[in-house]
DNA sequence: AGTGAAAATGTAAACGTTCACATTCGGGAC
DNA sequence: GTCCCGAATGTGAACGTTTACATTTTCACT
């Protein structure tokens, strides 16, 4: 029974019922143009045959795919990932589908090959998950034949969309500084990074409006050992009581670093860190964080992309949620 | 310029050399059948007006879209998640894109939606991460004529690629007893997974062969709160002196929970999860797990629904690699 | 200069839809 | 019975490729 036939096409159907195939095209478009007799007996013929639209087909026509590209970095990393997982639900409810692509941002010329791919694809639009600025700037001028938007990230001259970063970065050196903090270090994300820039804006503008001195800034690369190294510097030479860290991972490395030299936190130094990744909750101690409100910005990117959408190139931020606990609360 | 014209087609540049349209085709897809010269032309003309091949037509004519399905539990969980990812890189490398569908197990009729929604799109194979057993027995009988090959976990009558994780669980329980464990505990994952089931049975089997008594068993649900609840349960009443978590947020969760009752991790009681997440490295303690090889499972299984694979419907395990560190190595 | 085969190019049809029409059907008003 | 109008259905062409085959050109060899 494994025919290597071919699938039924609309002919199928129709000849298989007794009438044209534009009246099978009808049911499946435009039901009320059609008597319901009929109807009724090509709705059968259509389960019998098991008959499927060939979208392929359909997009010859048509000029939509109802497929949505999206372009990720290859990262790996707690945003992106959960990025592109909200922007396929977000798709998936709009009654179309994501084709994924990752890109290399190390890699020369990779954004220009993924746009290609795309562009070949047929998709109807492209959410670009960019939190790296040099992300958006790869796009080329011909694509300016489908609508764009940005997840996460600035978008030039497309519409953007992303969580309010640099705000909840702000509050939570505010909170720092509420529970007793003088000396608020920062261990930052790498350059280039939107969201590494935007968290440690907010550090610096809370520190300013709290009338504190600019505090230690040390850079890192969002990895976990990379915090560890980072707590270690800070040990070896620093005057600090809290550190605000770029990420959650880093955040851990840090603790552990200050574990390891016999610091107590939150005893002696407040951390808090940022993403609320799953494991956030139960380490030693809880991290203070804050969570990214990615469903949202995903629905907001891809109602940008839907056909019929208004969109305006800027940029726009939408709340984080913070989440206080025992590593930023004092002893 | 925003020109709302459609995009350049062969005829077009055909026209503009002054060729035919077959001509444009055999530069594209012969070039060795078409004179050095004209070729020249061509190539040149399609960079002018920035053609691009229209892989929607080439689609309906050939009826091979070069997109692989992925199908993906929604669950968020570190593994589905890595899957996709080195899913999409293989696939990448092959020539092919990837259309993500994620699945909430959840909701009734969801599988079934998702190969709809798939063969609609005229995929020209699929790949399903199955970390569920449910997942893989919703597939319904006219997916036949598509391959299908099914990434961490067992694929009934398809071609399964998944990471030993009985072997890693049953390596990391021998890593435990050999450092000194007499009674090892394990914090299983939810019934219905085909990685909650391994992991387990890896524990069982090597407590067996070790010649110890089968330890206490909690069932978890992954996340990090809930091993952290079963480390209360565990203080509360059993004997033990390790922990095999089957995965390492609720592994965490379970150290957390000891430390509250007092109970130092390696020095009571030892631990060892599963997974290597990011922070893993840096934890207090330093968790000892294991990683899974998804770029290899993904390479297998993008291999697996390629044009021409001769894919027998076993199941392949490849070798996890494991991390021993400061959680398991005794005091 | 003429032949023939190989190289280069062209034409027609098809893939499975949808769009824009054209045609037929049914039945109430005269 | 005829006319007309809306409802129902049918026909032809097009979307941009590829496949299969037909035709023209080129050129080495006689």
């Amino acid at each position: 029974m494994t025919s290597p036939t071919r699938p039924p096409s609309m002919n199928d159907v129709a000849r298989a019922v007794g009438v044209s195939y534009q009246t099978v095209s009808r049911v499946l478009n435009e039901p009320h143009l059609v008597k319901e007799s009929t109807r009724e007996k090509v709705e059968q013929a259509i389960r019998e045959l098991g008959y499927r639209p060939n979208s392929v087909a359909r997009a010859l026509k048509t000029a939509r795919t109802d497929l949505i590209g999206v372009i990720a970095p290859i990262t790996g990393h707690f945003g992106p990932t959960k990025a592109v997982c909200a922007l396929e639900r977000a798709a998936r409810e709009a009654g179309k589908a994501v084709v994924l692509v990752q890109v290399d941002p190390e890699v020369a010329g990779a954004p220009e090959d993924a746009w290609e791919r795309l562009l070949r694809y047929g998709v109807d639009g492209a959410v670009v998950v960019s939190p790296c600025l040099s992300f958006v700037r790869a796009l080329r001028p011909p694509v300016h034949m489908m609508p764009i938007a940005v997840a996460g990230g600035e978008g030039g001259d497309w519409p953007a969309y992303a969580t309010d970063q640099r705000g909840a970065a702000y509050e939570l050196v505010e909170h720092l500084v509420a529970h007793g903090a003088k000396r608020v270090a920062h261990v930052a994300g790498p350059l280039g990074w939107w969201d590494a820039r935007e968290r440690e804006r907010g550090w610096r503008e809370a520190l300013a409006d709290a009338g504190l001195p600019e505090g230690c800034l040390l850079r890192g690369d969002w990895s976990a050992e990379n915090g560890e190294e980072a707590g270690k510097r800070l040990l070896a030479g620093e005057e600090f009581d809290a550190v605000f860290v770029a990420n959650d991972q880093m955040a851990l490395g840090v603790i552990r670093a200050l574990a390891d030299g016999g610091v107590s936190v939150p005893g002696d130094v407040l951390v808090a860190g940022f993403d609320d990744i799953p494991a956030a909750g139960v380490t030693v101690p809880r991290l203070t964080t804050a969570g990214q409100n990615f469903n949202a910005v995903a629905d907001a990117c891809i109602a940008a992309v839907s056909e019929g959408a208004a969109s305006s190139p800027g940029l726009e931020l939408l709340p984080a949620e913070l989440i206080f606990r025992e590593s930023s609360v004092g002893k």
